[in-house]
DNA sequence: TGAATAATACAACAATAGTTGAAATAACAA
DNA sequence: TTGTTATTTCAACTATTGTTGTATTATTCA
């Protein structure tokens, strides 16, 4: 992943309604929903809704698909699964036992950190 | 975790130099660094490195401990993992078959969505 | 003690992001 | 066609964030 790629993401999940509007759509999985929906459920106005879509879509959180007049937006899932990747990538390198430590703290001990788990990731700085 | 606590985090890393300073210490692991080190590594100003350094760990993803003079800082990994559950949380709620779908597109399908894995294995449907 | 070093706090300015209402675009329905 | 609905674009304004140099605090060492 490049280095842009993730500062875009979390950018876009930086705002309290962008970050409300990425859950929603997680929650809603494969059935998303369509952008008028999401404004009268989070209640903001649509034009400052769309200002936010547009910043989630652009970061590839979303995607929208668009069904008549409306644009049906769903959470994109895998993406987040590459940035967490991407994230722990060398994570504590050479050092597995550290790592392990780490995970252990976690309130969440079934997260799975990806390098250490499996095969090591390719680094591309 | 609070919402409050996931944007400020997802703030801290919207920054190319702050996730540059994050992404060193994950691979530093326990040792961590300095803050003069950091600085001159990642060839910015150490007024400059500071601004940023305060901001991360405001923001919980970096801890810093006071050895003498120096100031040494080391990444908050289980934060992160507390950071994906809550991201993950209610996942597709009701339908784990498409939390399966979704994981088996990412680059990295060893990353265990925490609420997925730790959702009854028993499938109805 | 006094000089040097590590790091942060402050103040000023530059740059970017967020919100809103009005207007534009595009699809549907009568 | 004409009117209605869904959504986005635009322009203006407000608010927040990022960078830099200087000053300050605190620690080490001669």
């Amino acid at each position: 992943m490049e280095k842009n790629t993730a500062t875009t993401i979390f950018e876009s999940l930086s705002s309290g309604l962008r970050l409300d509007v990425y859950r929603l759509l997680v929650r809603k999985g494969t059935e998303g929903m369509v952008a008028g929906e999401i404004a009268s459920t989070l209640d903001v106005p649509p034009t400052n809704l769309s200002f936010h879509l547009k910043a989630l879509t652009q970061a590839g959180m979303l995607t929208v698909e668009a069904e008549g007049r409306f644009q049906r937006y769903r959470a994109n899932l895998p993406l987040m699964l590459d940035l967490i990747a991407y994230l722990t990538e060398e994570c504590c390198s050479g050092h597995p036992e550290q790592c392990a430590d780490m995970r252990a703290a976690s309130k969440c001990p079934d997260a799975v950190l990806p390098p250490f788990s499996s095969t090591p990731q390719t680094s591309e700085k």
